[in-house]
DNA sequence: AGCGATACTA
């Protein structure tokens, strides 16, 4: 692939460009480091430079294998440090941006006005507050304050995350108040719902250009203001893409999936090329209305726009489309045709599997994935241990609940001992399914007394389901943290749906006393709905 | 030296 032509350097570094801009993904850029090694170049530090910032920048979701090659780099220059955070903090764990920095400060490799951006953009990601914070102390430490960069990127993370008093004192004491700054204050301002101040900034702002305008259209439509929000989108001057997805994705946060649809209409009949983040956006918001019709024209649309592969990440929403809207076949069809796939991918398919109960290809797609080497995360886990239930086997799913915890050192969270008694339960060992819960080193929530009681009921056992009623009552009856805190983790995603669905769960106490367990249904729908019913994430 | 700040996804 590289062809040494040692007469000929501004060629060299020419073909060496055009050669990293066609590494578009991550089995390319895997053949570009094998041939680097092949050919030597795996000591040129301008050739792994532009190796890792390929992985860490370039390509998305290539971040892992930027930090493998990284590890490898005995003394990397500020710029390496530099990149390796700067893609850290854009991906999906920007907590290792912030582990990059203390490594960098432990090897003592003195930060300079590039890091700091960098890793204050991972912790405002974060909500950090404290390390922010610390942050901002090392900022002051280094002389790095009255830097215009790190001095709007601390105004952007004290805006958003920390103390806005700070951040709106940042900005008053700045030399230059010009339109980042006060942008980044305005966002902060509308992302913490106070969106009269928000718009006073912007109404204030001498400039606006059009960052302005998307931020305040995003304010309002992240508060889910679309009339506020749809009134400025008339007025403002000039859109671009990130102003019609912002729309879009507003639309999909309220619930009007119609509206959101239509917008991209509208947006392709004005001549507006939509991209990634508009098509996440219609992706998900036809797997939420389970519009497999759409999502399908969705999903050609893409085919057709796509010049190359599809990123990760959108191929993972195509597939949980599908997956949602019921045509498993083509989740499948389309995980299979993916080239570069993560956790995510494969816990999309094992989960969806599992979901529509082809359990046994759900275990075996699980047990390929281990011969890939592909790392199980707690999510995976979920979807394997439904399968094992749905198929009624016991001891393989116990297996795995230790594999989880055994071999790859997985707390098991409340979805597991949900599957687990679910598991235990449709078999009928009801014994061990209360023992399981009792024993629990989470405080178990009312889904899981309640997949308890289903199954008592289902197997006729009173006298357990009798007690397992009695804790769930109890749980209602000291107004345990269990739904607040459940219903607050729903709020704050903005999953308002979950919260009804919480409030739901509290008003009907769920049993009549002596009626044991008759009010409760008989198949475990509400379980599944608590098991599947989030966002995939990767992690 | 080369990288950098505000908006849309997760």
């Amino acid at each position: 692939m590289i062809r040494k032509r040692p007469n000929d350097r501004s060629t060299n570094r020419q073909q060496r460009s055009s050669l990293w801009q066609k590494c578009t993904n991550l089995r390319a850029l895997k053949q570009v480091h094998a041939s680097m090694v092949v050919n030597g170049f795996n000591s040129n530090y301008s050739a792994i430079r532009e190796l890792i910032f390929c992985g860490a920048m370039a390509i998305s979701g290539t971040i892992d294998y930027a930090h493998q090659v990284f590890d490898h780099v005995s003394e990397p220059d500020n710029f390496l440090w530099n990149t390796m955070i700067r893609g850290s903090a854009q991906s999906q764990c920007p907590l290792n941006a912030v582990l990059l920095y203390t490594r960098m400060e432990n090897r003592h490799a003195r930060p300079d006005d590039f890091t700091f951006p960098f890793v204050l953009k991972a912790c405002t990601k974060l909500s950090w507050v404290k390390m922010g914070m610390g942050i901002h102390g090392k900022v002051v430490r280094f002389g790095f304050e009255s830097n215009t960069f790190v001095r709007n990127t601390l105004i952007y993370f004290h805006a958003n995350c920390g103390d806005l008093r700070i951040a709106s004192a940042l900005f008053d004491d700045s030399a230059k108040r010009d339109v980042v700054p006060w942008s980044a204050l305005t966002a902060g301002y509308a992302r913490r719902g106070k969106l009269d101040v928000a718009r006073r900034l912007f109404d204030e702002m001498p400039f606006k250009d059009l960052v302005s305008w998307n931020v305040m259209i995003t304010g309002y439509a992240k508060q889910g203001e679309m009339e506020s929000a749809r009134k400025l989108f008339d007025e403002v001057p000039k859109r671009d893409v990130v102003t019609w997805n912002a729309m879009i994705a507003g639309y999909v946060l309220c619930g009007s999936n119609e509206q959101a649809l239509q917008m991209f209409e509208e947006m392709r009949s004005l001549g507006e090329k939509p991209d990634e983040v508009t098509m996440l956006s219609l992706l998900s918001a036809c797997a939420d209305i389970g519009d497999l019709d759409v999502g399908q024209k969705i999903h050609s649309a893409l085919l057709e726009m796509g010049s190359g592969d599809m990123s990760i990440i959108l191929g993972n929403a195509v597939i949980d489309m599908y997956s949602k809207c019921g045509s498993i076949e083509r989740a499948l069809e389309v995980f299979r045709r993916m080239r570069d796939k993560d956790v995510s991918s494969w816990n999309s398919v094992i989960g969806g599997l599992a979901f529509h109960g082809h359990s046994e290809e759900s275990v075996n797609l699980f047990k390929e994935m281990r011969r890939l080497k592909v790392r199980p995360n707690e999510i995976t886990f979920v979807g394997v241990l439904v399968a094992c239930s749905h198929a009624g086997k016991v001891e393989e799913g116990r297996g795995y609940f230790n594999l989880m915890r055994i071999v790859y050192r997985i707390e098991p969270n409340i979805k597991h001992y949900g599957c687990m008694v679910d598991l235990l339960g449709r078999a009928g060992i009801l014994n061990e399914a209360f023992e399981f819960i009792e024993k629990m080193e989470i405080a178990p929530n009312a889904i899981v007394w309640r997949t308890l009681l289903g199954a008592c009921r289902v197997h006729g056992n009173v006298e357990l389901g009798r007690r397992a009623n009695e804790r769930l009552l109890e749980m209602r009856r000291d107004e345990s943290g269990d739904f607040v805190l459940l219903s607050n983790i729903y709020a704050s995603r903005g999953e308002w749906q979950g919260v009804e669905e919480v409030r739901k769960l509290m008003d009907d106490s769920g049993v009549k006393k002596e009626a044991g367990c008759s009010l409760v249904e008989a198949d475990n729908s509400s379980l599944m709905h608590f098991l599947f019913d989030s966002k995939p994430k990767s992690r």
